[in-house]
DNA sequence: GGAACTCGCCAC
DNA sequence: AAACGTGGCGAGTTCC
């Protein structure tokens, strides 16, 4: 079952990717600085609009006599005291150490407006202290030059700092664009991102060889998350066009698909779909309750077809997971004992790309670690010939960045459809020549921005 | 006054 | 049998 591990082709590819991300570090990528300056104080506005909304009230004058001087709506640690404590509210959920937690979740639970003040001068002030103030720290004449690692992580994927730029916001609208409208190319340059698609997926097949997922990743008519959302939310057939079901594929993508490969369990995935994507609560379910389906509410769908309570929906999607390892993946499930024994006899698992991690894991770390190590390690030898190439012919295009999946480049425009056409053939075409162990096809996706706009101005590239 | 810790939150 | 993988970073708190 073990791999023989290759430590010096493994050693090579670190110090290969070593120069060729010192060489991205170098090149930097130009940051508005007034901008952010800007931004920044319109931030400190907002937030302090906020803060002396929330100082002006009942709540927190009971929060000053409780704490003095010392009051501090930044202090966690007294908001959970006054609320689970003084207030004898029951929190929602706790921490990993035990206290009542008061995070986005539990609080957004509690019907108090401040609470949600509170919440939205943290999200506020996430955008304006971890990244407007780092990105104005620490450039260096309009450039940031964030470090990329490939020493820090146990899977040996890559880890960045100062910046980080492989966590700037992207999901929420408001943080993505108050950030990334400050990251622009050289002038007359534009960004262009590529990504591989689904590769930690594609990649996984390469271990345990599951025909299914193998369909599921060839067959470009198959659908693995909409097929796992009909068996959740009991529906016949998955229509993108309707609203509902589109967030119903979203659910089953990542409240059950993505968490199952990552060693989750039924219990949170079901409180997951039910509670945070459905707005379902625990108990039992009356109609017209969560977010809205076909005409009526999702809680109604769900009643009809004999799941009317969070009960019975957990039971539910228990018998959805027992079916997604037992019968549709039994080839995947079967490699994930195998290879936790291999571990636990041999107290070490090795990498296709020649790495070997030892040491004291947990069985889903020891599952993990191949599969995302060497997912990165595609992108790392894929940056590793796109930085030798862009060197070699002189292009006036550089690497900038990476993000564990995806490179973003500075491009001349005259050089966009060579750039990205050769990032292409790299990804997709030389690399599975290189490892003939990927028996599974790559696909990339492009996004570029307009001629000397922002990161915020991305849209889809079509290959030529 | 700094190190180490917890908590919360951003990304893949 | 066990129960979400990998990071960085800011603020608050505790410890020495």
């Amino acid at each position: 079952m073990q791999l023989t591990p290759n430590l010096p082709e493994a050693y090579q590819l670190l110090q290969d990717g070593i120069l060729a991300f010192a060489r991205a570090e170098q090149e930097g990528m130009r940051i508005d600085v007034d901008y952010c300056v800007k931004k920044k104080a319109h931030l400190d506005k907002k937030i302090a609009r906020l803060d002396r909304k929330l100082r002006d009230t009942k709540f927190y004058m009971h929060w000053t006599k409780v704490y003095g001087a010392k009051a501090n709506p930044d202090s966690n640690w007294q908001l959970a005291h006054l609320l689970y404590n003084v207030r004898k509210i029951t929190p929602a959920k706790l921490t990993p150490s035990g206290k009542g937690a008061t995070d986005d979740e539990a609080l957004s639970q509690i019907d108090i407006p401040e609470i949600k003040w509170i919440l939205e001068m943290r999200k506020l002030k996430k955008v304006r202290d971890t990244y407007l103030d780092a990105f104005i720290r620490e450039q260096v004449g309009g450039y940031l030059h964030p470090f990329f690692n490939l020493h820090t992580v146990k899977t040996f994927r890559s880890s960045s700092e100062r910046i980080n730029f492989q966590n700037i916001p992207k999901r929420d609208k408001e943080a993505m664009e108050i950030t990334r409208k400050a990251i622009f190319p050289k002038p007359g340059h534009q960004l262009l991102e590529i990504d591989y698609s689904g590769v930690e997926v594609r990649i996984s097949e390469c271990y345990h060889h599951d025909p299914v997922m193998r369909k599921y990743i060839e067959d470009p008519s198959s659908d693995m998350h909409g097929d796992m959302a009909c068996q959740i939310f009991v529906l016949d057939k998955l229509d993108k066009s309707i609203p509902s079901h589109k967030m119903m594929r979203q659910a089953a993508k990542n409240g059950f698909v993505f968490p199952q490969f990552y060693g989750d369990y039924y219990v949170n995935c079901a409180e997951n779909i039910a509670c945070k994507w459905c707005g379902l609560p625990k108990g039992k379910w009356k109609k017209g309750e969560g977010i809205e389906h076909d005409g009526g509410y999702i809680s109604d769908h769900l009643i009809a077809n004999k799941l009317d309570s969070f009960d019975k929906f957990t039971e539910h999607i228990k018998k959805i997971e027992d079916d997604f390892w037992n019968r549709r993946f039994k080839v995947y499930n079967r490699w994930k004992d195998k290879w936790w024994e291999g571990y636990q006899k041999n107290g070490y698992v090795s990498m296709y790309t020649g790495f070997r991690c030892s040491g004291i894991m947990r069985r889903n770390e020891c599952i993990n670690i191949p599969i995302q190590g060497s997912a990165f390690h595609c992108l790392l030898w894929s940056f590793i010939q796109v930085d030798k190439i862009s060197r070699e012919q002189n292009w006036k295009s550089r690497l900038i960045g990476q993000i564990h999946d995806a490179m973003v480049l500075d491009v001349h425009p005259d050089e966009l459809d060579m750039v990205a056409s050769t990032v292409h053939r790299i990804t997709c075409e030389d690399l599975p020549k290189h490892w003939s162990w990927i028996n599974v096809p790559l696909e990339v996706e492009a996004e570029v921005c307009p001629v000397d706009c922002s990161w915020n101005e991305k849209v889809d590239y079509h290959f030529k």
